[in-house]
DNA sequence: CGACGTGGGACGTGGGACGTCCCGCGGCCT
DNA sequence: AGGCCGCGGGACGTCCCACGTCCCACGTCG
């Protein structure tokens, strides 16, 4: 079975304690261990590496990977793009769950942040207002706040998973040709609000600045999906 | 290379408009079609596999696949598995998003919840307050109790990324040997509470509830932790 | 009319050959 | 002596062919 071959590898791995970048034997030494045709070996290490559990490198070896939420990304634009129903109602759904996330972490940061992460926080809201008044967007200071943002929370978790579902979010956008730019001073201004609400440790408030935030974003997004159809 | 082959694949479902279980081409044609190998076409039907966007039945044929969120699981729990740090850290950042999720989830159903979704919901508990009284374990209610809990949201995503989280705590429990087996008695109170406050409006208190609910669910984990070291 | 057997289609596995890419060693030029 | 270039070996990428296994459907026989 390929599956078998898969958890074979997989197994290997743990069993050797191979951590993240680490050089995994040739396909060649796997088909002896594992006692299978290298076809085999491949189409198993093609599956890990779809799954961002192996990384290949032509030429040079196959080494342990990172394990990222990759194939997640991949999954949810697909099933976004494939889906049967209008793919507006799927991205809402992605966006509903970013929102409920982002809501309840938002509580937990304004109880543990502290002087040097407001600070952080404070220069990506200056370079924003910056980019804003030049009038030029800024999806990566929009990427790094939220990223800082849930940095003191210490869950590595957090940040990839949020990142996965931005990505899925606008890789799917780009692909209907929705071009979902907002003014970008109205952005700076809602990341500003959510860091004064942290500033003054106002729980409450900050869940609000959060909870408006995506409501801008869920207007945009309906706004678009009409121009479309 | 592999991943255009791959992408190539994704994008004939897309064109084609193919459902979920809708039949793809064979390797013939797609070997033709696309002007590759068949070990080429195998490798990256292998690894759409592994990605649940394909699913393939030995004899049979390929099909379009659901596209879940199995892969999520095949990776959180190889990456907790191989996770240099210690994996109890690993899972209570698993346990702390779902914890979020479910707290700001509780609080939208508490909204809109229906007499039909509580009379569901009290039919569950029931069962629990059943199986307790005989001493029994109930996974399957547990599970079952937060999936409809959450059907009334119309989000399908939210009932299979919980899901998915669930089982990949419950998956490397089992491979670590913890026996989490909480008093059954304990457990349905906890999902009677939840009930309760349902029943009564009562927002705070349904957050509150679900708190408590994962509170005992982190001792146990630390408990399990320490006995094992 | 129904149960059984056989054939064809489709995926699973194995083996071999050749191309491509990357690194490192050794010779050669400066 | 130091640096540049060419070459060889190792490892992955692609391809071809053959045979095995599984499933379904058709046709035959009782």
């Amino acid at each position: 079975m390929g599956t078998q071959i898969r958890r074979d590898v997989m197994q290997l791995i743990l069993d050797r304690r191979l951590p993240p970048g680490a050089p995994l034997p040739t396909e060649a030494e796997l088909m002896e261990s594992l006692g299978v045709s290298r076809n085999s070996v491949r189409e198993a290490l093609k599956a890990l590496q779809a799954l961002d559990i192996v990384e290949i490198r032509h030429g040079y070896g196959t080494y342990v990977g990172q394990a990222s939420l990759t194939p997640l990304v991949d999954g949810l634009t697909f099933r976004t793009l494939a889906g049967v129903a209008d793919d507006h109602a799927a991205l809402t759904e992605i966006l509903q769950i970013r929102e409920v996330l982002e809501e309840g972490l938002i509580r937990r940061v304004a109880d543990g942040i502290g002087d040097d992460g407001l600070a952080r926080l404070e220069s990506i809201v200056g370079r924003m207002e910056g980019a804003a008044r030049a009038g030029e967007a800024f999806p990566d200071l929009d990427r790094t706040f939220h990223e800082t943002l849930y940095d003191t929370l210490g869950n590595a978790l957090v940040p990839q998973l949020l990142a996965a579902f931005w990505n899925v979010y606008h890789r799917v956008a780009k692909v209907r040709g929705w071009t979902s730019d907002p003014a970008p001073a109205v952005t700076a201004c809602r990341h500003r609000d959510i860091l004064t609400a942290l500033r003054a440790r106002d729980v409450a408030g900050a869940e609000r600045a959060m909870a408006d935030h995506f409501r801008g974003i869920e207007a945009r997004s309906g706004q678009a999906t009409l121009g479309v159809r």
